[in-house]
DNA sequence: CCAATAATTCAATAGATCATGAAAAGTCCA
DNA sequence: TGGACTTTTCATGATCTATTGAATTATTGG
């Protein structure tokens, strides 16, 4: 599972954006707990106290976003987090906030070999 | 310098929010290559293509989400990032996402003594 | 087929966000 | 002091986002 890192700034901004509201928040949180299996969106709402409606709006953002996907099964539809996207975003957090340094990000460092002092390689230009 | 992140599901959001425009997503990587010295208005405004105003605007928005500070300089502004801050926002979303397992997240892990098997304690509850 | 259930779509509305340009507020230096 | 420079603030209008409830689509089981 390969992280899938945004590829713009906008895209970038369109991922952070999916998350900046609370009850997408909230789902994103229960979706995380609900593993690769995902949740049906009628556990989604009884867990947030959103109408159907409101809830499927934050549901089709986070799924614009590429955070989410969803399928249909049978009478219901379950939600599932886009591991690999969120990865993806995390990856690109760290490498725009810690220039490929995660401990200046407060992150745990990698055991690795002695690189003679050659640092990581900075973020590279983005559009 | 401790990580400082989002207490409740608002204030997460309201941080996601910040950094969901390209602009601000712009100013936000020139801050963070600008490092703790920090740079002035203008200059991340020279680099954005952005109008004085609209740098501002947007750089307050940066500033009411705690993730950049500011301070007058003689006739110059400078900003500077909240590196305690957005520390906590990465490991916010670490938690959400990875429930205090990192690798999940795809990030490297910490060389670490055996835990017995034990994982580490899941997020908890927050408002 | 029909009724019940699950979820989405749609329209209307309210509110938030953003871009723009003019005005104002600090600061510096001649 | 006065003018230049840097930045912020403010007002306006445009666009985007969110909420609500009604209507619609999809599916199941009787």
């Amino acid at each position: 599972m390969r992280p899938i890192a945004p590829t713009t700034l906008t895209d970038g901004a369109a991922m952070f954006g999916a998350l900046a509201h609370p009850a997408r928040l909230a789902a994103f949180r229960h979706l995380v707990q609900a593993g690769q299996r995902g949740a049906v969106a009628g556990a989604i709402a009884g867990a947030s106290q959103l109408s159907p409606s409101a809830l499927s709006f934050h549901l089709k953002e986070l799924a614009a976003a590429g955070l989410v996907r969803s399928w249909r099964e049978g009478r219901y539809v379950r939600y599932a987090l886009e591991v690999a996207r969120l990865q993806g975003l995390i990856a690109f957090l760290v490498e725009e906030c810690c220039q490929g340094r995660p401990e200046l990000c407060g992150l745990p460092v990698e055991d690795r070999p002695a690189t003679d002092g050659v640092p990581a390689a900075p973020a590279s230009a983005r559009s």
